[in-house]
DNA sequence: TCCTAACGACGATATGACCATAAGCCGCCC
DNA sequence: GGGCGGCTTATGGTCATATCGTCGTTAGGA
C-alpha cells in the first residue's frame, strides 16, 4: 500500500535522515528501491505534498524536496473544518480572542525595541494605505500576526496565523471586503502598539478586547446575512 | 492537473452539493466525467483522503464517501509541524498554557451541571485507575479535553485536543511514560473541578496554572535528557 | 426457507508508453 | 573570444490497459 510508503518517508524525515532542502530519489528510483510501481510512489508523494512535507518540482534536477513545514497547509485545513464541520466562524473568533488576549502579557514581557519599532512602522503604513483607499483585511491580519511574533514563540505565531486564514476566507466569500471601517481599526492598532511600548498590560488588554469585539460583531453580521441568503 | 480535480471536488463539498455521507461517482465514472485518466482521479482522491475530506472504501458499493471532517487530521499535521519545524516542545507548551488558562473564564461561565458531574466522575475514575497502577497520560489528556468541551466551542475544543496529540507523542517517543507522578496530577484535577463547580475563576486559574507549570517542568526535563541522548 | 457459491462492481496495483518541462551543454554566429 | 539559441537529457505528469483482492448481490441447490 502507498500508505506504507508515506509513513516510511515521513519517519525518515522525522528521524532527521532527510532534512529540509534534501532531494528524495526520483520516482523511478524509489519504485525500484521500494519494490512498487510508479503509480504507488506517486500517490505517496502526492499525499506528502498535500501534507506540506515535500515540494515537487518538474524538469531536469527536479523531484521531491523536503520542505521546512509552515502553517500554511494547516491554515488551509482549518479553513476546511470551519466551512464543513460543526465548527462555525463565531467559534473560531472566540478561540482567536482567547489566544490574542492571552498572549498580551507575554508580548509585553518579551517585545524588543525592534518589535515595537516595526509595529509602529506598520501602523503608519497601514494608515497611509487607508488614506489611499488601499487598506485591506490582509494588512489587518498581518498586524495581528506581527504582534504574535513579539512573543518570540513559533507555536503561538503559527496559531494566530492559522486563525486568520479561515476568517479572511469567510469574509472574502461573503464579498464584504469593501466597507472596512478601517479607520477605527487602524487607530486601535496604533493605540495598542503604544500600550505595548509603555508596557501597560491592562490598557493593552482593554484596547485589544474592544478591537476584537468589534471585529467579531462585524463577522457575526456577515454570517447572519449569509444565512439569510441561504434561506432565500 | 489533478490539483484541479481536487479543487473541483472540494468546492462541490463546500457548496453543499456534496454532503457528508454522500458517495462520489466511481473512479471509472469520474475519469469519463472529467475527461482524465484513472491515475489522475486516484491522485486527487488520495489528496482529499489525506486532507480528511473523504473516506475511501473498497469492494462492491465502495468508493469515496464524503466525511464529516474532524480535527484528527489537523492534529496529525500539527504533530508534524511540532516535530519538524523550528517549533520546539516548550513553545508548544507555552501556547497550550495560554489557551488552557485563557478559556477558564469561559469554562466557568458555560459549564453545565452535566459537565461538572462528568468531570467529577472522570476524576473519580482516574484516581481509581491510579490506585490500580493504570493511570496514563491519555487519561490526563482526556481530562483537559473534557474541560475544554465545557466551553461548548468546537474550535477551542479542537485546539486543546490538537495540543495534546503532539505532546503525548513527544513523551511517548522519549519513552518516559512510566514515572507519572500521577498523584498530584489527579488531585489537582479534582481541586480544579471543584473550583469550577464553585464558579471560582481565581482559584481555578491558580490551580490550573500550577498544574500546567508542573507539567511543563516535567516535559522540559524530558526534553533535556533527550537532547543529552542525542549528543551521545 | 436457508445456505452457499458464482458473479459483478469497484478500488489497488502493476506495466509500459508518451508528453511537457527545465536545467545544462555545446556549437553557432557575431 | 564571448554571448546566445537550439539540442540533450533527466524528471515529473498523464494516459491506456491489464490483473488482482474485496465485497455486496443474487441465483441455484439442499
Amino acid at each position: 500500500m502507498s500508505e506504507v510508503i508515506v509513513e516510511q518517508i515521513r519517519s525518515l524525515i522525522r528521524a532527521d535522515k532527510l532534512r529540509p532542502g534534501d532531494r528524495l530519489p526520483s520516482e523511478r528510483a524509489l519504485c525500484e528501491q521500494m519494490g512498487v510501481s510508479r503509480v504507488t510512489v506517486r500517490e505517496a508523494l502526492r499525499v506528502l505534498e498535500a501534507a506540506g512535507l515535500v515540494a515537487i518540482r518538474v524538469g531536469a534536477r527536479g523531484g521531491a524536496f523536503v520542505t521546512t513545514p509552515s502553517s500554511t497547509k494547516l491554515s488551509a485545513n482549518l479553513a476546511d473544518l470551519v466551512n464543513l464541520s460543526p465548527m462555525t466562524a463565531p467559534e473560531v473568533i472566540e478561540a482567536r480572542q482567547v489566544v490574542e488576549l492571552g498572549i498580551i502579557e507575554t508580548v509585553i514581557e518579551r517585545a524588543t525595541e525592534k518589535d515595537v519599532d516595526e509595529l509602529r512602522e506598520m501602523t503608519r503604513e497601514h494608515q497611509a494605505a487607508l488614506k489611499r483607499g488601499e487598506y485591506s483585511m490582509e494588512m489587518s491580519a498581518a498586524f495581528h500576526v506581527r504582534v504574535a511574533q513579539c512573543t518570540h514563540n513559533a507555536a503561538i505565531e503559527m496559531l494566530v496565523h492559522s486563525f486568520h486564514g479561515p476568517l479572511l476566507m469567510s469574509l472574502r466569500e461573503a464579498q464584504v471586503a469593501a466597507p472596512l471601517m478601517g479607520h477605527r481599526g487602524t487607530s486601535e492598532h496604533r493605540e495598542f502598539v503604544e500600550a505595548i511600548a509603555a508596557r501597560d498590560v491592562e490598557k493593552a488588554r482593554e484596547i485589544m478586547a474592544k478591537h476584537l469585539r468589534r471585529t467579531s460583531q462585524r463577522i457575526a453580521r456577515v454570517q447572519a446575512s449569509r444565512e439569510k441568503g441561504k434561506e432565500v
